[in-house]
DNA sequence: AATTACAGAGAACAGTTGTTAACTGCATGG
DNA sequence: CCATGCAGTTAACAACTGTTCTCTGTAATT
């Protein structure tokens, strides 16, 4: 499957990959419409202009952040939201599966949730995209379920949306969490947990009874 | 009530409003942590030193437009939630006063959703404190409703949340639909107000079925 | 073994930035 | 009416920005 790649580009990448990992670092404390390019190069340690052998500007780099941070979470979403277990079974094991994200990639998380509506187009455009895929993905999985006999495509994909858009709250919110005073950190985490739980579980008897 | 201003006074207010206004338009196109003052008073037509007369910073000058953004908006909120007329109808009110005000605010209601999770934190904290006073507010006429006979004051506050979310993620989308294509503007809005309905009708039926 | 391709370095550019200091003019309060 | 306060100006500062052109070393290709 994949071509063993040559000294040349395998070093081109790990340059690649220290520039969206410093400018990842950069971005915790300011938004990417104030990111400059000379001051992801000075933390990498390369030259400036060695930056437009891989992005073309820092908007074009906010892109590859963007594939970076959702692209490789579509397989994820889809086994979570699938329809083994019960709804409340479902519902604990999403909650948890947001935490351990949130806890294992922070830093992506603070870069989605600042900059899908943040200052940048393209950025604000590929997230937009990521995120309707999602709700494409959640969708499909909702019609598999018996819950969903009778429902129109319109209403599943609002629902899918509803979801999508709460597991982005959420995940924000346990962010915010983590971020705050340690000895707070462990107490605010189990109470976001515990109204995003119940959230999704009033969204679920709202889903119940729809049809009526 | 108001006292009246002198000359002195009433020009500075003018320059402050001024740069508010311009800082205002700037943000169309950019986030806060990239606004320069220079940029800011160049715009207004004003000396850059100027601009320290009324902000320390232009992450000041960001925590006195959350509150031009939001602190006049209590009241709307509370006669919008208020409990007369059904559910059905207290949703198509809510729908089109967000779609109205984002029609009449659009640059506020844009700055509020990018800068809730952008780069800049006393930024950030000030909409958070407005947004957990909005849902605060919401959980009091939540509370005057009959259908809340029984709610817990935590159970009643974690719905408040999911409304207030939900208005705010409904008003970013008809901002969307706002900034788009002229032709498409229309049936965009149609679009986004016909799901952010039934979203809302969906967790009204979620809280009827609550305590079952 | 000779040639090419190309990631990265180096230097220089014109503009921009936030902040300081000392100033001017005028509305205000005694 | 005069002295004070203060909104706004002017000038200057060191530091920083994105982008250009030229150059270098070396991996890859022939």
């Amino acid at each position: 499957m994949s071509h063993t790649l040559g000294i040349r580009q395998a070093q081109k990448q790990k340059t690649r990959q220290a520039l969206l990992d410093a400018a990842l670092g950069l971005l915790e404390e300011q938004s990417l419409s104030s990111l400059g390019l000379r001051e992801v190069t000075r933390a990498v340690g390369v030259a400036p202009t060695a930056f437009y052998r891989h992005f073309r500007s820092t908007a074009d780099l906010g892109v590859a952040l963007v594939e970076e941070a959702l692209g490789s979470l579509h397989p994820m979403i889809r086994t979570t939201v699938s329809t083994t277990g019960d709804s409340e079974e479902r519902i604990t094991r999403t909650i948890e599966l947001i935490a351990r994200h949130v806890d294992g990639y922070p830093a992506h998380v603070r870069f989605i949730a600042r900059e899908r509506h943040g200052g940048v187009q393209p950025v604000r455009e590929a997230i937009r995209d990521q995120l309707a895929r999602f709700a494409q993905e959640v969708k499909d999985e909702l019609a598999k379920d018996p819950v969903s006999a009778g429902w129109s495509e319109d209403d599943l994909l609002m629902l899918a949306h509803l979801y999508v858009d709460q597991m982005l709250i959420t995940a924000s919110l346990f962010l915010e969490a983590l971020e705050g005073p340690e000895q707070e950190r462990e107490e605010r985490t189990r109470h976001v947990a515990q109204v995003a739980t119940r959230q999704m579980r009033l969204i679920g008897l709202g889903r119940l009874h729809w049809l009526d």
